[in-house]
DNA sequence: TTGAAAGCGCTACCAC
DNA sequence: GTGGTAGCGCTTTCAA
């Protein structure tokens, strides 16, 4: 593996016989001299120049490339937000960064503070929790930000959201349209912006059918397919009478009916079950499950599309977009 | 937003008294004295100093990012590799950009191009097809790359490969011995990397088993779950008598699944299956389905780690590790 | 040990 | 329209 030297603009300068002012105004489009233009071409061929990207952006102050942080691109609803940003950032020729942070808080601090490194010229930043560390931190980012989740209102910053209170309230209604009266509840960790969300759309939409909150339907179950089987089982032990079963995620959901067949419960006939973000689990699981989509293909889109205004100069005070929430109903919930 | 302004070296030499030189030294200690240090570190977080990567990178050379690119983050294979390429690289303070090329084989080709252009220290490529062109491009990088997949012997890059091959034999054999006679088998597009192989890997299973290849048996189907489906139901129908179906990854082996259970046949009574790929697919399916690991999580960080030694300076000949298969026996073929 | 100065490769301003 | 030239922010010689 020889390390060639790298031709230069100078090289090309030399190689096309005028300054390396023309050259770079030929390549950037800002000549209008036809023949300049084909001479610069045909040396930057002949030397095989390749512009180099540092030292343009160390000139032009931008890099090109825009950074997506999250917690696990292992988790389904990041991944679908993953697969739209990246070919929506692509087509106008942003490269894209991915940070995994592991559910580490202190991890998405330092990629906020690591920002004024100006190694990218934007975030996208989908945070489980949200600390007032957060918030302070986005309070003057180096570049502009947008957060996918939850956020105070008072923070400054394009925002995109999902609603999945309203996502789990539907879910509750429509079990209860299907006739299920005691409905159980397998959430993620309540200190997380998406479980506390759904834990109070459950709630509402127990209230909506004018079912009795209780409890002991609720767990809790940190968003995993095991956490969801050991939880149901356990639930479905203890109160046999639960007819239905609403999972935070599909892989809690998932790991749900998985148990009720374990405990030789049918599903739907005997429990009713609907999982969170219709990922293709719910789709290709048997029998096929009912979930709600939250649009995390529509969010990744979206906030890619934000971003890239705001890196077209956009001024405009920071917006806030809603993405509603959908109900597929599979077999799992008929 | 109001663009501050970002304070420089000379910002902090001024403060701390002292030239720009030694605040680099004090920095990146190369300095020995003591008090030297405090004082830079003082004035660092008095004008809340953060190093430019860009003009760091225009003088050392180096950018700290590294590439990965494959045909789809979606598909569980690529993703179980990022999830473990990624922190491998991060904890040594590599950042990573991902290419999602999807299938274009120009694109992969413009990313392995793009590589002069010196924004990345190292690039992992996974090619689902290798062309020419691909073997031309690859003579000459402009930085370090390892390449996950199979490899024209001569191409003197690092490359990891699993054993797909070997992997669909250990399938057949395996339901040989679970009682199977007639196994057909889905698999992906024969031109691809690994439609090939997993092609070759079925005819010497079967040969291993003294069971007739019979090319009827053989359905190709984009590694879609849809597709696997259709080609099950078409199989069956037209072959009754097929007591096994091998899918070439975990999406058709589940679209086989449902179109069995769809034809009323029993999993796994009337119809073994056994999928590729061990994703989490297969050990939530219902029944828990059988799958051969290709050991991606391994291939990504064995990548990771060649990639990593390269970057290190390390000039020793092009290294080639082989990751072995494993089959992972569930319920779904006993 | 420290500071001055020379670039890294490029863009953009300025005269011509 | 074209060619010098001054930096972008940093690291790293080289002298002192």
């Amino acid at each position: 593996m020889t390390q060639r030297h790298r031709p230069t603009i100078h090289e090309v300068a030399k190689v096309a016989g005028v300054s390396i002012s023309s050259v770079s105004r030929a390549l950037n489009g800002n000549t209008s001299n036809a023949d300049m233009v084909a001479r610069v071409n045909a040396a930057v061929q002949e030397v095989g120049y390749v512009p180099s990207m540092v030292a343009q952006s160390l000139k032009t102050r931008h890099t090109g490339q825009v950074a997506f942080a999250m917690e696990d691109i292992g988790n389904a609803a990041y991944l679908e937000m993953v697969r739209r940003i990246q070919p929506t950032l692509r087509e106008v020729g942003y490269r894209l960064l991915l940070h995994s942070t592991g559910a580490d808080a202190e991890d998405e601090l330092g990629v906020l503070a690591s920002l004024s490194q100006n190694y990218v010229d934007g975030l996208i930043l989908c945070p489980l929790r949200v600390t007032g560390r957060h918030v302070e931190a986005l309070r003057h980012p180096a570049v502009p930000v947008v957060v996918i989740g939850l956020l105070p209102d008072d923070v400054p910053v394009d925002n995109v959201r999902a609603d999945s209170r309203v996502g789990a309230r539907m879910a509750v209604e429509h079990l209860h349209e299907a006739g299920a009266r005691r409905i159980a509840f397998i959430d993620g960790p309540l200190d997380t912006v998406p479980g506390r969300a759904r834990h109070d759309g459950y709630r509402m939409g127990l209230e909506a059918c004018g079912l009795k909150p209780d409890d002991h339907l609720i767990r809790f179950a940190d968003f995993q397919f095991e956490g969801g089987r050991h939880s149901a089982r356990d639930l479905l032990t203890q109160h046999p009478d639960v007819d239905a079963v609403l999972g935070a995620n599909d892989l809690i959901a998932m790991g749900a009916m998985h148990a009720l067949r374990e405990l030789g419960r049918h599903v739907p006939g005997d429990v009713r079950v609907v999982g969170m973000d219709d990922t293709p689990l719910a789709a290709t699981s048997f029998p096929p499950m009912s979930s709600v989509s939250l649009g995390s293909a529509d969010r990744g889109r979206i906030a890619a599309e934000l971003l890239l205004r705001r890196l077209d100069g956009d001024g405009s005070p920071p917006e806030r977009v809603t993405v509603p929430p959908s109900l597929t109903i599979r077999e799992s919930s008929r």
